[in-house]
DNA sequence: CAAAACCAATTGGTCTTACCAGTTGTGAGG
DNA sequence: CCTCACAACTGGTAAGACCAATTGGTTTTG
């Protein structure tokens, strides 16, 4: 009953590597010839999985370019948003109160279940997004940003809340970045949110999981206020310059 | 612009042969080798056609006894995270933790925002629920239950929210079911959880997000804990299940 | 004579090898 | 420094061989 082919066991293992995080969306996979070797089965019978998960929508093969992993694994969350959002500027805060709720519990329960590898890796990110203050392409900020949000909500171990988050992050990415770049350039801004940042990676890793969920609120609650703030500062200049002109 | 690869080409033709009733459901068509042959090409090209439509659904192969054209030609919908759900059965935890995060925020915006008309279509989800109760078709009533937290999102005017809430329901709903509908059926169960739903209402109608919130959470907290114990149960069950075999 | 066991032909499953066809990166030449 | 071509990747296709499971007919046995 349980016999399977070999095909089918590639691909769910293949799968299940896509679906853990050890292959990320957009990577590209190693060549076939390698590919069937490390996994001690032969070309044809690779091929047959890829192709599999090929018409199944998860990897996406060129011919001489090899095969990525699908860019986007969660439409069902994100495609009809990202119109939204655009229409609909004010959504991000829609996003922010989401946050709010999604990273304290990630936060939580990466502070619980988080592995040493985790914490390291939580711990790069860190540094990475130090270093990345200040640079000439302001979205490098945001990325090193949300990466580090990301590693925690991977170090969470839970796969569902791991995709649905990988989703907010490419809405936010994807069309905003006009007015969220203004988060990290303001200095005023730039050293709590740094000091909220280290406050969270350091709970975290101390597996304290309240501290984590307060610390990572913290900063949310930070981040909209700071947001609504910038707001009503362009709302100001819009009126004077309104006036200027009238 | 045309698919260059040659399987799915003659993919593509097989699945015409069988939309036009060339290939009748239930019927065996011929071997690999001789179809290759007739077709024109090499065995491999074919097979990775016949897998192709084989994870699609379409057709059935079973070693030694050829491949036959399925009986029910539905073309089930499957979104990659389905997948990975029905792949991996525990992640319905994961899916519970999220819940847990956001339907306590989804609540509390509710009580804050809510309108009169918002309120309104909660309380009728509620009487449709309730209805449900004892329905032939469990499956009603775990819409009914989907539909009742739905409104309340809905209530939250979180456009964002809204979308992935109902992701995560239509997650929860395409791959379970078969555990998730004895929630329901169990007697002991229903009614706290028919008490539940009702505070939560209440809270929201009256506006008190805060109680609002701890309803939400404490309602998750329970269904969380009440699937726990059927999992175990069922464990106990395929436990002494084997005890007998043995 | 009927039912069970057996065996051989057929069918899908896998592997090996080889060669073709796009893509990409690098180095030579302008 | 830029451009272009070539070489070393990559995936795509093909053919042949062998293994494993199913099937259906034949033989054996009650």
């Amino acid at each position: 009953m349980k016999q399977q082919r070999l095909s089918d066991q590639i691909a769910e293992k293949l799968e299940a590597m896509i679906a853990d995080g050890s292959l990320k969306p957009g990577e590209r996979l190693p060549a076939e010839r390698e590919l069937a070797q490390r996994l001690e089965v032969s070309r044809p019978s690779l091929r047959e999985a890829i192709q599999k998960l090929n018409s199944k929508g998860l990897l996406n093969t060129r011919h001489g370019g090899g095969t990525t992993v699908c860019e986007s694994l969660e439409p069902s969350f994100v495609s009809p948003l990202i119109a939204l959002l655009r229409e609909m500027p004010e959504s991000r805060y829609d996003v922010l109160e989401i946050r709010h709720a999604l990273e304290g519990t990630a936060a939580y329960y990466a502070a619980l279940r988080g592995t040493g590898e985790d914490k390291e890796k939580i711990r790069r990110c860190f540094e990475v997004m130090i270093k990345n203050h200040g640079s000439p392409d302001p979205m490098d900020e945001a990325r090193a940003d949300a990466d580090f949000h990301i590693s925690i909500v991977e170090a969470s171990h839970n796969l569902v809340l791991l995709h649905v988050m990988r989703g907010l992050f490419t809405l936010l990415q994807s069309s905003i970045s006009h007015n969220l770049d203004k988060l990290y350039t303001l200095p005023r801004v730039f050293e709590p949110l740094s000091n909220q940042h280290e406050r969270l990676m350091n709970s975290v890793i101390e597996g304290d999981a309240e501290k984590a969920r307060q610390a990572a609120q913290e900063h949310l609650v930070f981040v909209e206020e700071s947001l609504q703030q910038i707001d009503r500062e362009e709302v100001r200049k819009q009126r004077s310059l309104r006036g200027l002109s009238a």
